[in-house]
DNA sequence: TTGTATGCGTTATCAG
DNA sequence: CTGATAACGCATACAA
């Protein structure tokens, strides 16, 4: 006979804490007059229990307040019931929306998801992967990642791996993407129904394909209305608000004449905003001012941001839904809806000189 | 003699995947020709071992790429090298920076931080810090909760809490409070200074201990000053930028007079800005704005935002670090640097009427 | 349908 | 200082 009935005490002495919930699965049983076996098939639906047992467990569970440990739940089982979720900067006012999406579906499920930060920087990624790899999470989600395909096609042979901001096919991967090639053309589009020629871009680092996708966007609606493309209106930026406001500056001081601003991200169109203003033209009336991604920000800048919207909660929603299919052996089908042009108030018709 | 040594075999065929993580230690221990007993003492460092065998130990790791299973780990010895962090908002614009100091602070302990949202809302709270107890998280860190005191209190009887945005004390608890209340004294002071007499304040839900705090402040300011405080000034928000721009409005329509606002935070001051806008008064010329938090964007509004600093990648530091020493034993004293106020370009003298 | 026995990978408690 | 051996709490072949 073992001693495990023992009352475990709590940490140091104390007032009795109120239900202790460390209740094991054979206590449980024990309490319920049935073997540790028959408690676990019920709890995990492995097989078929007589009512009457299945009764008498229930009221023990309940009784007991019975919570089954993960923990070892992971160890025996070799499911942990956590996925791991590799964003850039926990803090990114783009990711954020995403990482609400994948822990609201997770969670439905009874997943947690296990965030980490990969700081755009693919060493990194890789520690971050094999350090939830360690924790024995179930599957991984990648927020566009810098890493390579091949790289990520790999490790998807080891557990199931959601990634989005790329097309890749491969076994035991699913990935999301967006149309960020439609988004630059809608965005141009804009501009030019708008009666704008000059339109300058501001572009996101080519490493990233997004920005790549959204730079070509830009092109095509250029091409398409018969406006030639000039190297000269596009200015690098980094994405991040204070490369947009540098941007906006250098594009300024080459003397190019332009009378609207494509951004290829909404941070940096903050920043292209902020340079403007310090440059006495107003938005729209000098110059109008388009963005991408829609964060929750843009609703509140001065004018607000007209901005091609970028569904990132949706995006994370089914990211987590995806790997909850891929773990339950399905196929997951379901893809992002198309990018919309949302007209605030930063954009309008040029002015008449 | 076991069969444990038989390769497992990768998901479903597939390549033979590169060397494979899952070396145990006791792999270990038959390759350097020790008892796991033994590897494991390396490992925790709990005893000390002869430098040869350690030697060979460690060579072993190395050679096999062995690295320690936390989940059997958790089982084992009860502690998951995991802590849990409760913030309200995953994606929020405040706490996101927290979030960073926190994940920092821990990985660099070889902790990995379990984050869940309460969503403002105390029973959530309630099952989120169920959820990590049941997950087996070694502490948990809780930014800003709705749960009342004795509720923490009770929870830090079972394990290592460290809660902010409230003072508190009690056994196994560490609480971090940033100086609300200076803080909303020296917004407030700093349009005194600029001459403002007429300050209207933007409040913050009363149930939120700081926003109590900033309110405090800012009528101790206005006392100092000799300027009454007007109830009709004060305009409750919640928060959130729309609250900033209704309680704006509100204001407005109210026809009291004032020349500066003084939003409880700077997410309200971004709705404030923009409500402004839409009455056509420029800020500072017509109003002067300042807001409390020093959010990333309070930098890239136009203007940009003169405005309180809050220290929140500090604050998720320190608290990370304060959950680090409860964890070893030691009582955590660090706290958190003193509120300055930033003065930018949202701010300047009243006009001359 | 149900119970028994064993293993999951590690830490901890013993002797030696 | 080191090595057996027993937990840790649960899942799962296997037997009944």
């Amino acid at each position: 006979m073992k001693t495990k009935t023992v009352a475990r005490v709590g940490r140091k002495g104390g007032a009795a804490a109120q239900a202790d919930t460390r209740v094991t699965l054979e206590q449980v049983a024990l309490a319920a007059g049935v073997s540790p076996s028959t408690v676990s098939r019920i709890l995990n639906g492995t097989a078929v229990v007589a009512d009457e047992k299945r009764a008498a467990v229930d009221e023990a569970i309940a009784r007991l307040g019975f919570v089954p440990n993960p923990v070892a739940r992971g160890l025996a089982g070799g499911r942990t019931l956590s996925v791991g979720v590799v964003t850039q900067t926990i803090d990114s006012p783009f990711f954020g929306g995403a990482l609400r999406g994948v822990e609201d579906e997770l969670s439905r499920a009874g997943y947690s998801p296990l965030f980490v930060s990969g700081h755009w920087n693919a060493a990194h990624e890789t520690r971050c992967i094999d350090m939830l790899r360690s924790r024995r999470v179930d599957g991984i989600i990648v927020l566009t990642a810098r890493l390579g395909d091949s790289a990520l096609a790999a490790y998807a042979q080891q557990l199931p791996l959601v990634v989005t901001g790329r097309q890749l096919k491969a076994p035991g991967l699913y990935a999301l993407n967006f149309d960020n090639f439609e988004g630059g053309r809608l965005a141009t589009q804009h501009l030019l129904d708008l009666g704008h020629r000059r339109i300058a871009f501001i572009a996101g680092d080519p490493r990233h394909p997004d920005a790549k996708e959204r730079l070509r966007g830009y092109r095509a609606a250029l091409l398409a209305a018969g406006v030639p493309f000039e190297q000269d209106l596009v200015a690098p930026g980094q994405y991040t608000e204070d490369s947009g406001r540098m941007a906006v500056e250098r594009l300024l001081d080459s003397r190019e004449a332009f009378t609207a601003i494509f951004s290829a991200n909404d941070q940096m169109a903050f920043g292209a905003a902020l340079a403007l203003h310090r440059r006495h033209l107003r938005v729209p009336d000098d110059v109008s001012l388009v963005g991408f991604d829609d964060l929750a920000g843009a609703l509140y800048t001065v004018p607000p941001l007209s901005t091609v919207h970028h569904p990132v909660y949706e995006l994370g929603q089914i990211a987590g839904a995806a790997m909850l299919q891929l773990l339950a052996g399905e196929q997951p089908t379901a893809r992002l809806p198309p990018p919309r042009f949302i007209a605030r108030e930063s954009s309008r018709e040029p002015r008449q000189r």
